[in-house]
DNA sequence: CATGAATGAGTGTTCATTCAT
DNA sequence: TATGAATGAACACTCATTCAT
């Protein structure tokens, strides 16, 4: 999966040098799992491929995940965790609800741009692990919520607003990341969404044509979601010590 | 599937005791596939499971779909077709864009309401076949179009429309059909839709409020969508078995 | 199946439109299943691609034979009978052994240049069916006794000679019809089998560069291997009158 | 499969027990393989009967060939490289090419007498699998040539010798091995092309009747074709598993 | 006789999972 | 822990054969 946000690719691979056995192997696993989920499918990906991926053998995936469905489980996690944290990180110091909104729902449509495989990824893996679309939903919901408590939003109603915050951004990604889509046409589904919200037309264009505050390369920290034991009916230290 | 929108009813399984014998087993099929679409999604759907919610051998599904993907193809043609010109049909004497964009995005979301398993048959095959997007996505189009030339929308750009359309009524679709909606919400998402397309939120609300036109029951002429022969990619609009 | 050699497409095609009709469908059948025999190989030979290529339905097949097999039998009996009969009948006024031979085997050579579609079923067909090649066999087997009454043939044994004829023989069939065969290869062919057999080197050159005799076009009477009844277990006539 | 000549049977079976795992198992398919060709052919030999036969579940067969027609081709190079190799070590101290002719012919022949089942499969294969019958071809084509640079031979043509000879030989070892050959058919074969080929009548008795030069039991060295690595098209000579 | 829909056992192939080493 | 051979249930798809019409 060539070119992923550089942020991301920081958080994740530049990583896998400098850690403990376990978790070095675990990652490249999780980053195996991504590329293949890209293209075979989140449901048409083997583990034998994932496996080949990530230079292990078959086996071994077993010793960092129960099932199958246990890697989708962890690559949507540690997606979302990622993510959600390094974006609203972005914008940590934007305290206006709308610029927020704004913000957040063009950086995941900028993903899509810069990387569409890793937006198709992500798109598909939200699709087959709720987890995922849930952990962004309530990132948006307080960016939402913000908004209305600042006389910023007037929506119709507060559900209906995220179904047309999460669909809108949903479905730009998919044309921005498929190359459907024309020049701007972040920003234009970004003033839609506000506008949507209750905005101005005129402020809704404005606010969404700000430009995008720096996007961190620093990983901040440790990874979240960092390896759960696996909870094999045979996990116990020392095992096959002769 | 238990509760199918009556006019959907009628289109498809009221007929299945009325027909030629190849006819009435395609129909069958093509029912039986939708079922297991939604039990097990399409791509987890096996052939074995539709021919025998179908009643037959699995060799029988052969002789009327070449391969296991030609049955999701056949499946979302029908819905496609049965849906847009059921749908559009029903509001065909309305002449405003806005309110044809305001009744036809209720309208998919009302069938979520009244038949939530068809409206997760509907979002599923959708996502797995292209071709039933689009065809829904040209008949948005068109009412989008309507309402720019008649200056009620103002769109921030026709792309944009387009997918704060698409996303936002695919989103609340989901919502309703798994029931984590209010009261209301179709109407809601529909205003918002509107008011994202440049509608004066007043107007907005009012016109998502008037009530539906009626969704008439009966069929209207033939199906759509007729058996097209196996081992031919003939022509296939207004076939007719002998 | 291409260029038939005329003589027999006079004996099989030219004749179907004059026949009793279940004779006529019959030759329909035993043509088609050569087509395909040839293009799928006799054990690839599927039986609808056969029906299909007479025009009948697959259900008709059973009419005419009980299996699949059989239909393999019939065409093997029909191309022996045909061929051999018409071959030998070609050069029947030819007396002396070391002659016949040379003709007979050239003839099958000839063929094979002649219409290699034809060549290679009989070489399929003939290793699928012990009784084709066993009537070559016996055809060939009878030059081979004239020829060692008549002192021309001194092989080291009958069994070798056979072996070397029958084997040389078809091996460059093959040669010849896949265009791996230089031009004169036939003569050489046969002159090579005439030396094995003992006659002197000059000679079987100059025999077997003798000028072939015609190949006679019409049909010669009625063809052999007509219809043997079906035997199935419901053969009965005036069935299914009410 | 019973009797096989003991050279072979040392070349393969023999090594069954003392071989690393992998290729153990992989020996047991080819064995096992080639049991099933002979009862059901080629074309009709399923992987469930080779795996059966090996002892093994029918997905293990795929660990060592990516699909069923892999088996036969891996067992055709074996049969080729095997015999081929085998049979032209055994008269390499042979320099006179009518001599080389003659052992070589009568080597396969004898080889029917002395397991008719193997050759047979020979047969099968050679038919299935034209890369089998090209080693062949070339290994005879040497001798044919060195032969003619000697002066013993005056083909009428090479491509015709050839077809004279792999012909007779192949029909000769069908004649052994079925039982329908009298006593000393394969010296009278072997004759028979000689003097094809051109050798005077009473040299080619008397060199078609020398004593064979004797079979070595011993395996010379490695196995030709050892394990293809699954998954991988690279070059097979003189691959070892570490 | 002809039809062609229906059958259902059978085939090649895949892949999650296990387990001895 | 890592390995990777082995497993075996599943699956998509084929096709000879039957039979009601």
């Amino acid at each position: 999966m060539p070119p992923l946000p550089p942020a991301l690719e920081t958080a994740l691979a530049s990583r896998v040098g400098a850690a403990p056995k376990r978790e070095r192997t675990r990652r490249q696993l999780l980053l195996a799992a991504m590329q293949v989920y890209r293209q075979r499918g989140v449901a048409g990906a083997t583990l034998q491929d994932i496996a080949a991926g990530a230079g292990v053998a078959s086996g071994t995936v077993y010793n960092y995940f129960q099932t199958r469905e246990e890697v989708a489980q962890q690559v949507a996690t540690w997606l979302a965790d990622t993510l959600c944290q390094r974006i609203s990180e972005s914008y940590a110091s934007v305290k206006r609800g709308v610029e927020r909104m704004a913000i957040g729902n063009r950086r995941y449509m900028w993903l899509a741009a810069e990387s569409p495989e890793w937006a198709l990824l992500l798109l598909e893996v939200g699709a087959a692990v709720p987890a995922l679309a849930q952990t962004v939903h309530d990132y948006a919901l307080a960016d939402l919520r913000l908004g209305i408590r600042q006389k910023s939003f007037r929506p119709v109603s507060e559900a209906a607003a995220m179904d047309v915050i999460n669909g809108s951004v949903s479905s730009a990604m998919a044309s921005i990341a498929r190359g459907h889509a024309p020049k701007g046409h972040a920003s234009a589904v970004a003033a839609s969404v506000l506008r949507a919200l209750g905005v101005d037309a005129q402020e809704a264009v404005a606010v969404a044509s700000l430009p995008l505050p720096d996007f961190p390369m620093q990983a901040a920290g440790e990874l979240p979601g960092d390896a759960p034991p696996v909870r094999s009916r045979a996990a116990r230290k020392g095992t096959r010590a002769p």
